[in-house]
Formats: C-alpha cells, structure tokens, sequence
DNA sequence: CTTTGTATGATTGTCAACAATCTTCTTGAC
DNA sequence: GTCAAGAAGATTGTTGACAATCATACAAAG
C-alpha cells in the first residue's frame, strides 16, 4: 500500500475537545470531499483514516455515518464507504428538491412580517453579487456571496428542519452550484434574480418570492447540467 | 456469477443479504418508538439495549445514528440518544416540508409520460379509501391506505433522493397524520384530495397535481394541529 | 434554608483485538 | 485465451475493557 502520509500528518489531540473526535475527523473529511482532494467515488477506508489521524476505528467510523447523513458519501454493507459520485439524473433530482425548498423558504420570509430587519442585509449582499457578477474568469467570489446569501435566508427563515435539509442539499451541489454559475452571462441572470427576489420580499409577495426562487434553482441546474454533459462528451470521445 | 455488475454502479446496487445487527436493532428500536412503547422524550441508553438483546454497545450505537438519521431519536453530544419529542411549531415545520416534497412528487408523476401504468393501482387504492372514510372510530384502516398510496406514488416518482426525504418525514409525522385523519369528515376531505389527484394525473396536470397535493398536506397538518393543541390545553388545564 | 463543593455512580467516548466477509490473485481446466 | 474454483490478503463487523465525562446525592459553609 501507498503510505506517503502515515500517522504523523495531523495531530488531533492539540485541538479543543469540546467536539468529539468523530466530529472532528467528519470535519476534516468533509473538507477533502469538498475541495475535492478526494474524488468522487473514491473509496474511504476506515483503517487508512484511523492511522492517518491517530485514532482507532471506532471514531473513524461513526465519522463516515455522519458523512453519510451529509450526502458526502455512501456506505455499502460490508464494502465500506465511498465519495460520492451522483450521475446527472440523481444531481437533477437534488436541483429540484432544492428549487421547491428554496421556494418555500423564500415564500416564508417574504411572507414573514419580520422581513423588514433583513432586507438592508440582502440589498449589501445583492450589491456585492452586482459587483462581483461582471467580473471575468470562474466567478469563485460570486458562489461565495451566494452562499452567504442562501445561508441568511435560510436562518431568517426560521424553519429549522427545512435548514437542515437545505444546508446538507447544499453541500451535494455546490460543485454544481459553482459550475453553473461560472459565465459572466449566467451571474448576470443570477444576479437579476435575486433582485427580483429582494423585491416580491419588499412587497411581502409570497407567491412570487417563491416562483422565482424555483426559477433561480431550475435555471442553475439546467447551466450545470448542461456544462456536465458537454464535460462527458469530451472525456468519452478522448 | 450470472449477472456481472460492474463496480461502477454500485450507487444502489447493495441489496442487504444479511442485515448487519445495527439495522437490525434500529428496525426493533424503530418499532417500539413508532407504537409508543418508547415514549417522546424518553432516553434510550446504550447499556441497556445492549443487553436487552445480548450484543455489544458498538452496534447499538450505530442504530441509533441510523434511528437520528430518519429523525426519530436525537443524539446529544455525552448525553446520549432520546426518543425525538416535537413542539407543534416543528411539527408545523415538518409537514410544509412534506407539502413542498409531495408537491413535487405528484406533478413528476402528473407529467410523467409512463403515468397511464400506475392509474389502474390507484383507482384500485383510492376506491378502498372510499370505502373506509365512513366507518366510524379513528380510521386506522384509512390511514393504512393512505401509507400505501403515499408509498406508491413516492416509489413511481423515481427520484431516489426524494423518496428517501420523504420517507424519512413520513416517519416522523405519521402520528400527526393519523391524528388529523381520526374523523369521518376529515376522512370524506381526504378522498375528495386524492380523487382530485387522481384526475389531475389522468389529464397530465401537473400543475393541478402539485396544488392539490399541497392542500391535501396542509389540510392535514391544520387538522391534527387543531387537535394537538386542544390536547395539549385539557392536558395543561388539568 | 440556600448555596457550594465534593464524592460517587452512571453513561458515553475510545481503544485494540478478534471474527466474518469481501476482493484479488493464483491455479487449473477446457 | 477465457472462464471457473480456491487460497490468501484486505476490509468491515463485532466485542469487551478502559478512560473521560456527566448527573446525582450529600455534606459543609454562609
């Protein structure tokens, strides 16, 4: 076996332990997959993990369950864990979850009489996508203010399983989420969306606040999906 | 062997020829808190379901992750796992989610070209569901027939990801839902949801579909709310 | 009588070893 | 050369013991 990175890399101990160990090995996995230093589909071995971070199994494992529970991987009996590698159909299927949450997240908050106190914050939020949107290359900072921005109004919304679901479906796509939105002629859309939304929120418009988050969602899944299969073409023809 | 899988596609090839004792405990544990033998809020401790059924604490904790991961427990950090006990504004929460989801769900199979398949299967349910809504009492039966027909619509949608939420929801609210569909008229209400339902599919409706589908959650919802709060008033009263 | 500190038991968190199962490599036959 | 057993190694599943932390009871001080 390959061990160019044996027990020494990461000591864990050092850290604060008001998280156990299973959270803390779940965080540090989770950003492998993440930044993807870890592949999609590759497999995640509990005993490669354990030496790695100096622990035995048993956190390890109860780590993967947690990664499990976040879309990140998928556990087979007796086969262990795997990153996840959703075809196109199954990240369609995690758009359109998205997009009816998404619609009634933001049906609720505009619909919340308690919207008034977050529109200055979406209006600096939106200002900035404005400034970020033009901007050439992958447009990395513009997913970043999304992101901010999905994440405050998900809270604002008040919902608190609805958050949970949103932020693990989140997590699933934001590879997606980046890719979609990495033409200047796609944050522009993007940008008029959000928009669109800071108004129907204004105006305490329930029903349009959540068509056009469904049509923000549905718009950014039909960009990616569309990069991912000219993706598969080229790498089949090679 | 005679039906070469390819290691590729395992995403969901794993079908459990033996279920692992962790599954097989949280589909015990699982019982017991759905009947109520287990009580809302009541802790499970590892020990002793380890000893009750003459394993060790490792593959109970592992069910209980598996019984948070479909919501009926929560597992707090050195305190261990208790029975999952809602307020009402959860409970609230929950069945918008599931509004949202079956919405989604009924327009996929509203606009689905292979719908004709599944109109017989549900004439068939929806014709048993008449049959129960006016007999009196609380209307078990009914509520079995409407887990199937949720069950049956979920599965024909062929969204994985969605069954698995939705699953996982129904679970967790199928007390409210047989609370909201404990009267003959709430029952009469139901049917008329799933006959509308029912033609929506049969004329490829999908918007019709989905508004329907949202009222009949919502319907539900206000109705076991209704009655959760009056028990929970006589409760506190006496 | 309330509050604070401490001891004690209960409970979860972690570990290392063993068992069961799967994967891979070899071997052999056709 | 292809395919099918079978053996060897790798990996997950399970166990019992130990360590760390939490909850409770009780005593002492104010």
């Amino acid at each position: 076996m390959t061990s160019p990175v044996p027990a020494s890399a990461v000591t864990l101990a050092a850290l604060p332990l008001t998280q156990s160990l299973a959270e803390q090995i779940a965080a540090r996995l989770s950003e492998r997959i993440l930044s993807g230093a870890y592949a999609p589909g590759q497999r995640i071995m509990e005993q490669g993990v354990a030496a790695e971070f100096a622990v035995s199994r048993g956190p390890v494992r109860e780590a993967l369950r947690l990664l499990e529970k976040e879309g990140l991987v998928i556990i087979l009996a007796r086969r262990g864990a795997q990153v996840t590698n959703p075809t196109i159909e199954e990240v369609n299927e995690i758009f359109d979850i998205r997009a009816m949450l998404n619609g009634l997240r933001d049906r609720m908050i505009a619909e919340s009489p308690s919207r008034e106190a977050l529109i200055p914050q979406l209006e600096q939020e939106i200002a900035q996508l404005l400034q970020f949107a033009e901007l050439p290359g992958l447009g990395d900072d513009y997913v970043e203010i999304v992101i901010r921005l999905n994440r405050l109004l998900t809270h604002a919304a008040g919902n608190h399983r609805l958050q949970t679901i949103l932020g693990s479906l989140a997590v699933q796509t934001v590879r997606y989420t980046r890719l979609g939105l990495s033409t200047p002629q796609r944050r522009r859309q993007s940008v008029q969306h959000w928009q669109q939304l800071l108004q129907a929120i204004r105006d305490g418009d329930g029903d349009a606040a959540e068509r056009i988050a469904r049509r923000r969602v549905l718009d950014s899944r039909d960009a990616a999906v569309e990069l991912l299969r000219n993706q598969q073409n080229v790498s089949s023809a090679a």
